[in-house]
DNA sequence: AGCCCCTTTTCCGTCCAGCGGAAGGGATTT
DNA sequence: AAATCCCTTCCGCTGGACGGAAAAGGGGCT
């Protein structure tokens, strides 16, 4: 428990908006339920205040309260989760793309998209009797080090795949992609085939294929991968049926290269989310 | 949703915590994308104090920015929402079964659970060939018009019950159960079937089967329901496979009557959230 | 062009709401 | 019984959040 509050000379600048935030922060796979003083402490709130605090946001639903007293994320936050439009909305358009996908490789198949430095899995879907990946839905992983990640990095701007190769990049196996140069020219590679196939970036005993998604402007905004056993028979002989789900896809949602007859042309929502800049540096 | 702002000689008292759940509140089904502006009007805030926490909840990615300038709701509240012990961690359980439930039954699965008067679908797997139905995974539902959410209301305390249908009941078809009366008698016949059959309770061309999953101390925790074209040939045949999903999904959340045999004791996590109870009245 | 209206952004002085200390009440352990 | 934890409530003080105002941007219309 490396908890020392650092109290040597920051005594807790945070606004009142950052407070409750970092309450709800507190919140990960491995801690689905806390205590008021297992938050007070991991936040650096004081008693009274998280208590406070907790209260306001158990009200609104946005936590919610166990018998044994504890805390746990509410119904209210699933709820809203799902009105992302890169989340909820994309998933609701690729699901039926993703389940047929499914049916016809038996593999497990996932919906990703680009936040931050990682890659969001906004679908999931797994195969009952195959390698059982560590890939939920609502999963967050670095973008090096999946198959899906890997295609959004290499469709993102220059900079920002330069600034990603420069951070420090985690090898989860012995496989996992960590050397900027052999990442570049892999990512080279997956700008000219259209496809990206890795084997135990992430775990030993898998090998993933995943390709491109592209909304409006013809950018990218999402990717498609499977994820099948490591020896599996081809994984190239994947890459149909994932382009076909892709192209179904894009189209869906309004892609213009994929749009090949007089199609109904769909409602273009808000994609394509800005990259807004934060004075990254100095406190406001 | 009280959402009318009431200007008469309430100058907004709010906590700071309540202003910025307010702006995560303006978000819902019809408004994904909103502008700064919007966002102030329909919270009442100030424009200036509505910059701010906007850019507060940009930063921490609890909302994302689009390239027109207006704001949804970020991935991260996505991945905080599958973090809900009665929602992702469920779902996780869930899936595999309700999957098996679709393709032998190819009908629309919801896995609901209860919150205040309303079903949250905490998912929803849509069959490609039949009624679309009005259901997405989040969405909410009132429990009287739904067939989990009756299931639900079934297995629910007396008082809440009560409560529920005291309270005013939304009429969405002529078919719609609203009666205090009709609706007791027909919670008395769920909880002695042990499962809801419905017709064109929130569309006109459906029809639902559903029935309860139990958790831990055999507390029903969930519904699983089934919805098929109205005149679909027996909703009666759905009930064994629908049963049988219900038993499993019970057995693996550690419900004491569903576990028959042997079988690895699961862990049974925090279910049964407790219903707090606040000073509804008197602001402090 | 120029004009007008609407939106977003920034600045700054005031004031009160949110903060944290402290104390009280349970529950469990030694 | 004392000690230790955790949760809850109370209250006085202060600094940060608030809102007014004005500047900076952005279309659309004549």
């Amino acid at each position: 428990m490396t908890v020392l509050a650092d109290k040597s000379l920051e005594p807790h600048r945070l606004t009142s908006a950052q407070r409750v935030l970092s309450i709800l922060g507190v919140f990960d796979t491995e801690n689905l339920a806390l205590s008021l003083s297992d938050i007070s402490r991991r936040t650096g709130l004081t008693l009274s205040t998280t208590h406070r605090l907790l209260n306001e946001l158990l009200r609104w639903g946005a936590l919610s309260r166990h018998s044994d007293g504890k805390y746990s994320i509410g119904l209210r936050i699933l709820e809203l989760g799902t009105l992302a439009p890169q989340g909820g909305q994309l998933r609701e358009i690729a699901l039926p793309y993703l389940h047929d996908l499914q049916h016809a490789t038996r593999g497990n198949i996932h919906l990703g998209v680009p936040e931050g430095h990682d890659v969001i899995y906004v679908e999931s879907l797994r195969a009952r009797d195959t390698v059982p990946v560590p890939s939920r839905l609502g999963g967050r992983w670095p973008m090096h080090a999946t198959g899906t990640g890997l295609v959004l990095l290499a469709h993102s701007s220059q900079e920002f795949q330069e600034e990603v190769l420069a951070s420090k990049l985690r090898r989860y196996t012995d496989h996992t992609l960590t050397d900027p140069d052999a990442l570049r020219h892999f990512l080279a590679e997956v700008r000219k085939s259209g496809v990206a196939i890795v084997q135990s970036q992430l775990t030993h005993d898998a090998m993933a294929v995943a390709v491109p998604i592209r909304g409006p402007r013809d950018r990218v905004v999402a990717a498609v991968g499977i994820t099948v056993p490591l020896g599996s028979p081809s994984p190239h002989s994947l890459v149909p049926a994932l382009a076909a789900t892709s192209r179904s896809i894009s189209r869906a949602l309004g892609a213009p290269s994929a749009v090949t007859d007089a199609g109904v042309p769909r409602q273009t929502a808000h994609w394509q989310v800005r990259e807004v800049k934060y004075s990254s540096s100095a406190g406001r």
